[in-house]
DNA sequence: AATAGGCGCAACCGCTTCGGG
DNA sequence: ACCCGAAGCGGTTGCGCCTAT
């Protein structure tokens, strides 16, 4: 496994080497060795600077290096091995709500680290949201899929790289880009329309109100933004237009179109305590009330408190 | 048996954020 | 207010293993 890149160095090197500053960093795997030093040093020091943890260990390696191997193989608490079903639909829950940030997904899963959960995102899981976005219709609520949270998530996949849920701020940055067209997926709306896949939920969280079609971008020639709800969107709900929410190009959202929600008690209700069952709905209360709110300040700890709802990991 | 391609994982790179001087 | 170094983060790369042909 490990390969002259990654041969110890010599040890009369080393100590020449402690003495200049200008001394060649390794790179590369790390050896048993290397691994062995650091621990020592962080179990009898615990942390500090990492530069410093990297010359005092004795490490040819950069405190971010040092640092990196820490993280995401030596701490004694990571949980090693496969990820447990529970684990994968929380990261895909997460994901949906937090998108490519994966550090705070990590915080969420305790012994597990970013990168392992990135990398266990980037092959396992996004492979198979591919082959089962493969087998979604055009319109989401066709599907038949078992798992409500994977179906959500696999049509996220056809949004952006940036994920659906960059919505808080993703989607806003990217009312502005001139390519935008190109990152969104443009089935099944009107010419003039963007649609977006649903979003930032799990369609178990909305219960048993259809979420037909998920959230519509309009275009308005890269000037500004406007993001709607599409008819039919709440079961029950006769929707007499889209209801639409300006957004400018800094991403404040300057007024709300009273549409289907003041025509229909039941549907604002719907839409506010269901549709955004994460916590969102103090912040819709805020659109609603037509103050201005910045996509990126949307309560994300609300957001999270309500995973907790979400069947524990082990 | 040989080998090409896919996959998973560890590590690096570059950017951003934060905090101290 | 500005600069600089450290830390944190997400994207990307490189390499070894596995598997299909």
């Amino acid at each position: 496994m490990y390969t002259a890149m990654t041969k110890p160095a010599d040890p009369a090197a080393i100590n020449n080497n402690n003495n200049n500053k200008k001394m060649k960093l390794r790179k590369g795997l790390w050896s048993p060795e290397e691994d062995e030093k650091l621990i020592k040093y962080m179990l009898t020091n615990g942390q500090g600077c990492w530069s410093d943890i990297a010359r005092n260990a004795g490490l040819q390696r950069c405190g971010k290096s040092c640092r990196l191997r820490w993280i995401n193989y030596l701490r004694p608490d990571l949980k090693r091995g496969a990820f447990s079903p529970q684990e994968e639909d929380l990261i895909v829950h997460l994901h949906s709500i937090l998108g490519n940030r994966w550090s705070q997904i990590a915080a969420r899963l305790p012994g597990r680290t970013d990168n392992e959960i990135k990398n266990f995102w980037n092959s396992t899981i996004k492979k198979r949201l591919k082959m089962m976005n493969n087998n979604i219709p055009s319109s989401p609520n066709n599907s038949d899929s078992s798992d409500p949270c994977l179906t959500v998530a696999a049509m996220c996949l056809d949004s952006s790289s940036s994920s659906c849920a960059s919505l808080q701020e993703g989607m806003i940055s990217q009312f502005g880009d001139p390519n935008f067209h190109n990152s969104v997926d443009t089935t099944g709306g009107p010419a003039s329309f963007y649609t977006m896949p649903l979003p930032c939920f799990s369609l178990s969280q909305v219960g048993n109100h259809n979420i037909s079609q998920g959230l519509i971008l309009e275009d308005y020639g890269g000037v500004a933004g406007k993001l709607g709800l599409e008819q039919g969107e709440f079961g029950g709900t006769e929707a007499a237009g889209t209801n639409s929410i300006d957004i400018d190009m800094k991403g404040n959202i300057n007024h709300y179109n009273n549409g289907c929600f003041n025509n229909n008690n039941e549907a604002e209700a719907v839409g506010c305590e269901d549709m955004f069952g994460f916590g969102l709905e103090n912040n819709w209360n805020n659109i609603i009330g037509g103050e201005n709110l910045r996509m990126g300040e949307w309560d994300l700890e609300g957001l999270m408190d309500n995973v907790s709802s979400f069947p524990s990991v082990q």
